[in-house]
DNA sequence: GAATACGTTATTGTATACGTTATTCACCGG
DNA sequence: CCGGTGAATAACGTATACAATAACGTATTC
């Protein structure tokens, strides 16, 4: 037992306490969410949306009043958001969002270079079936439409949706879940950009040739093709980045 | 400024309050550790060094008792611990300690048959300087020295620190925490394997051949090479625990 | 006028109080 | 004897209290 705790607890809640005001969160109440978790997601999403731009910083309190929820829920967002390396936590100065340097985008990126592939690989391997292929090959199908629409925003929406059905396909849960949240990172930075480079229309042709690949259950090319593919784009991402000196 | 804070702090702290009472968590006064470190480190080790078995389920409160802070820490934790894929959280049923299926070996290992070799590839393609590479073979010795004596023990530390060393060599931070936090998951299967696997005289052979294809700066002999290195450990292994049945 | 020492204050880490709710176990009916 | 229902209980999520301390500003001295 604890050595020594004062009694005060014998005192009995005789008069009707203070309603346990929960403040607002109004937005967590509607959801089977806990504030936790609430709070994880939101902060998540205001720094994915540049909502929270790269740089900022917040007091614990600061994010427990503008989630309208107390400071432990706030605290472990924070904590699990510095494991997924979106921030950083610096003790007297509170939560700071991490700016994505082009030296960062370059790790990330090599990170993506060497686990995308292995999942295309894995996914040759293993034969998709015909619906998951169509499936793939419809994502194509969209961001097709999409730059022919000259919608930038559209075609990015695509692109994140076909790798991430990818690496899904591989049958490793792990490796999609790894590579989602790098992915995400790439996110802020790729929406940046987005107006910066040229048409991606290479993009599409890489990713038609990976599916083929797949399709033909050659793991080896799919491999290779999507490595390819992946390092194309990350050269291109950073070359982009690094004059505009982030 | 902040808009409302309540003027609670004017009370005077006039009584000389009971002592705070730190219980014991005597070993983390040792260090300049905070109570929450702490926790996550000792309840890391003692899951990897099985000292928690698979399996197992801990609540808050015993978790909290066992390493001697309150819950908060002892969460804090949790939480952090969960992210690193060792345990689970299961809402009324505290913490359990994640057990290795053969099929969560073959997850890990495909991801470390992705990220090792791109960073043998890394390091290849930076050029390592002398001392660096003599480090490495120095590793290599140690294991062939370990191998030699039948010190299995000694064998598996330094090749855990062969992998390790070699992906910071790669210059992409990132990448070498991510190849340790995997590793670190392995680590507990390999010490139950360590007895049953033939002697690992071809592991030490495939580390001097990645190391010269380093050497050589020959980035795709590297990579090439460590994929083939850690394709064969990782068949062994599942092979190994998918008859014991884990 | 600048530098340093000192006191103040804000922020954090940690403990703990509190209310909610899943779980459990006993009891009852079939 | 078994299955379901409800009260008791315990675990958790969350809020908050508290103490330690780093950061900051002020004053004092040279």
């Amino acid at each position: 037992m604890k050595t020594s705790r004062p009694a005060e607890r014998a005192i009995a809640p005789s008069a009707p306490r203070k309603k346990r005001q929960p403040k607002d969160a109004r937005a967590a109440e509607g959801q089977g969410l806990s504030r936790s978790e609430f709070a994880y997601r939101e902060l998540r999403r205001r720094i994915l949306d540049n909502e929270l731009p790269a740089g900022i910083q917040m007091l614990e309190l600061e994010i427990a009043d503008a989630l309208g929820v107390s400071r432990t829920p706030a605290r472990e967002a924070m904590v699990r958001l510095a494991r997924d390396g979106l921030v950083e936590i610096r003790p007297r100065h509170g939560m700071r969002v991490l700016p994505v340097s082009a030296d960062d985008m370059r790790e990330i990126y090599e990170i993506l270079t060497a686990l995308e592939p292995m999942a295309a690989g894995l996914a040759a391997a293993r034969g998709l079936s015909d619906a998951e292929l169509l499936e793939l090959n419809g994502i194509i199908d969209l961001m097709d439409d999409a730059l022919a629409r000259d919608d930038l925003r559209a075609w990015a929406w695509a692109d994140e949706r076909f790798h991430a059905r990818l690496t899904e396909l591989s049958g490793n849960r792990r490796l999609s879940d790894l590579v989602a949240q790098y992915f995400e990172q790439t996110h802020r930075v790729r929406m940046l950009t987005l107006t910066m480079r040229p048409k991606p229309e290479i993009s599409n042709r890489d990713h038609a040739k990976v599916v083929a690949a797949i399709a033909a259950g050659d793991a080896d090319a799919a491999r290779r093709l999507h490595r390819a593919h992946r390092e194309r784009s990350g050269r291109l991402l950073v070359s982009l980045l690094r004059p505009a000196g982030l």
